[in-house]
DNA sequence: AGGTGTAATGTTATACAATCACATGGAGAG
DNA sequence: CTCTCCATGTGATTGTATAACATTACACCT
C-alpha cells in the first residue's frame, strides 16, 4: 500500500530517539539486561535467541523477519523460515524486542526489563523507528475503552511521520 | 506469531462499538455518504469500489484482503490480487475504510466524511471491532513528538483485548 | 466523430511474511 | 541412565502485497 525501500541499513544508525548515543555500550547493555532477566526468570536464552537479539540491537532500526534470517544463516543457524520466527516470539513475548506492524519488521527493545505499552515514532522518509511510551489507560483511547467495557491486554500505537532530521531537510 | 481463526463471519456482526445497530440502514448510510463524498472531490466512486466498500460494510468485521477477492470474484470482478488491492487503496486513502495491521485486514470506516485519526479495539477472543478516535496531540506520543521533533502525520492505534461480551464469559 | 491524455483495470509473475507438519537432538528432572 | 520436554532444523505450503506491463474506459478538446 505505501512504497517500501530496502530496509536493511536504512536509516541513522545512531538514531535512539533520533539522537546520538553509545551504539556499543547499549548493544551490550540490551544484552546484559536480558540474559539477567532470563537468568532471573528461568527462561532460556539460547545461542539463536542470544544471536538474533544480538543482530537487532546491532542494527537498531527495525529489520524484516527474512532479513534476520539472512543474517542468521550467515552466522550458521538454519535458514529455514521458523528459525528466526521461533526466536522473534521468544524475544518479543518476553519483551526484548518489539514488532512494528507496520512495517512488518522486528526491533530491538531500548528499554528492557521495564513493563511497558511501546510506542513507536516512524519516519517515512528515511525508516528509521524511535520508541516511547504510549499510556492507553489515560487518553481518548482508555476513555472510549472504559466507557465500552473494553479489557485492554496489549496495545499497538505507531505514528507514521518525519523525523527531526527529514523534516529540516523537507523544509528548505 | 498470534493464531488466528477464519476470519469471515466472525464475531457478531451485530458489533459496532460492541452495540446492536440497525445493520441496513448503516450499510446504507455509509455507502450514501461515500457517494457523496466522491461527487463533492471529483473522486471516481467506480463499479469494483463501489462493491468492495459494500462487502466490507456488509460484513461489518474486518476482511482480509483475499476474502475481499473472493467476494469480488463472485461478484463478477476480476480475481487478481491487485483488483482488490487497488480497490482497497483507494478506500483507505479516503478515509471510507481502515487497515488493522494487526489483523492486516480492512475495515469500513464507521464515521466517513470526519477527518479524524481512528483507533481499534479488537476482541482477541471473538475477533470483533470497535471503531473510536485517538488524539495523538494529547496523550504520552504527543508530548514525546513534540519534544523529539517529530511531525505526525498518520497513527496506528489498535488496543488488543476482550470485548465486553467475552469478558463477561471469561469471568465465569 | 475523431484524437489525445489520463486514470482504471486486467493479467502474469514474483517478492515478502507467516505457518504447518514432522524429524532430530540435547538439557534437565527423576 | 533414561525419559521427557523443549528447542532446533528442514521442507513445503499458505497468506499478504507489489512489480511490471498490456489494455481498456473515460473526459476533454478540436
Amino acid at each position: 500500500m505505501t512504497s517500501r525501500a530496502s530496509r536493511s541499513g536504512n536509516g541513522n544508525p545512531d538514531a535512539v530517539g533520533f539522537e546520538q548515543h553509545d551504539h556499543a555500550a547499549c548493544v551490550r547493555d540490551g544484552m546484559a539486561a536480558a540474559e539477567a532477566r532470563c537468568a532471573e526468570e528461568g527462561l532460556r536464552f539460547t545461542s539463536v535467541r542470544r544471536k538474533t537479539l544480538e543482530i537487532l540491537l546491532q542494527e537498531h532500526s527495525a529489520l524484516g523477519a527474512y532479513e534476520v534470517l539472512d543474517r542468521l544463516r550467515e552466522a550458521g543457524f538454519g535458514s529455514q523460515p521458523p528459525v528466526a520466527y521461533r526466536a522473534l516470539e521468544f524475544l518479543v513475548s518476553n519483551g526484548f524486542v518489539h514488532k512494528i506492524e507496520k512495517l512488518n519488521a522486528f526491533i530491538a527493545c531500548t528499554n528492557p526489563g521495564t513493563a511497558h505499552y511501546p510506542a513507536f515514532m516512524i519516519c517515512r522518509s528515511c525508516d528509521s523507528v524511535a520508541e516511547t511510551q504510549s499510556m492507553p489507560a489515560r487518553g481518548a483511547l482508555g476513555d472510549a475503552a472504559r466507557a465500552a467495557g473494553f479489557l485492554i491486554e496489549r496495545t499497538v500505537v505507531e505514528a507514521e511521520g518525519l523525523c527531526p532530521t527529514c523534516a529540516d531537510k523537507a523544509d528548505t
